[in-house]
DNA sequence: AGGGTTTAAGAGTATTTTGTCTTAATTTAA
DNA sequence: TTAAATTAAGACAAAATACTCTTAAACCCT
């Protein structure tokens, strides 16, 4: 698996709130609702979202999470990395430390340019382009589809 | 993390077999020990690839395990598949069941492509290839760097 | 035939990831 | 000021991954 569950379920919640109107803050259980993910679990990884500066959060009625930057200037490489860490983006193919320019192995060469691929990929997507692409074509980000664009 | 850790073990120890000279069996002992990977584990990570056809096995003495093509015609995509699967190479980076050009997200177009990118890279690249390369340019296989290409 | 060597298979353990639950702290609004 | 709503934090449980260990089966050699 690329990214881990926690990541992919922060990646959703992210592009949710890329897709509220207004600034408001948005409650961790309406999110829990509308994109199927446990309360609780969700709340975990919001924190670690929170903790890295891409969201901010607020306690009591009328609180929730919102993000700290508008969805434009909010790339995807910024949630993975903020909760998968960087380590996809630097780790040897074959699991080998400190594997480089220096000290490589003997995949290093092709794997490197694969893996900054994936790295562009993610640092080239924004938010806001997604939940717009998402509204516009009417794709899910659940896994039943049940979620309305807003 | 991208390959499992069985996975990383199963590619290092092709890649090992692939670097034997003559067609005999290795033993899985002297690969654990070349290799520094558990001897059990290996074991076992090795029984799923000669379970996949990729590689045979014989007891007793002078028995072991090696490739049954030759290194040429094995790609890094066959031993990832059998040990790991091809859900890599099928999933959706927002890990949404069923999600494709039918059904899509709205990653799913540039992440199909980075996955594509991925899949052609190991499919590009053979058993032989990397341990000539490792051989003529004495690259590492093992995390201490210790063993010596035969 | 028999003993040593090697893989096969499966049970058991440790660690990480994923998910649940409870309690505390903060905030809003009546 | 009090009650309801909401996040914060941490203990706990379940599942997946990563190993470890033991026993069985097959094989070679003397």
């Amino acid at each position: 698996m690329l990214l881990s569950k926690a990541c992919v379920y922060g990646l959703r919640s992210s592009l949710f709130l890329a897709s509220c109107k207004g600034d408001g803050y948005t409650s961790i259980r309406e999110m829990s609702d509308q994109l199927d993910i446990s309360f609780h679990f969700l709340t975990k990884i919001l924190q670690e979202l929170t903790g890295a500066g891409l969201m901010e959060s607020h306690k009591g009625p009328k609180g929730g999470v919102r993000l700290t930057k508008a969805g434009s200037e909010v790339s995807l490489y910024e949630i993975v990395a903020a909760i998968d860490g960087t380590e996809l983006f630097t780790e040897c193919a074959l699991g080998l430390p400190g594997c480089g320019v220096k000290k490589p192995c003997p995949l290093h060469d092709k794997w490197a340019g694969t893996r900054d691929g994936i790295r562009q990929m993610l640092e080239d997507t924004n938010l806001l382009e997604l939940a717009e692409k998402g509204k516009k074509q009417n794709l899910r980000i659940t896994e039943d589809g049940g979620f309305e664009w807003i």
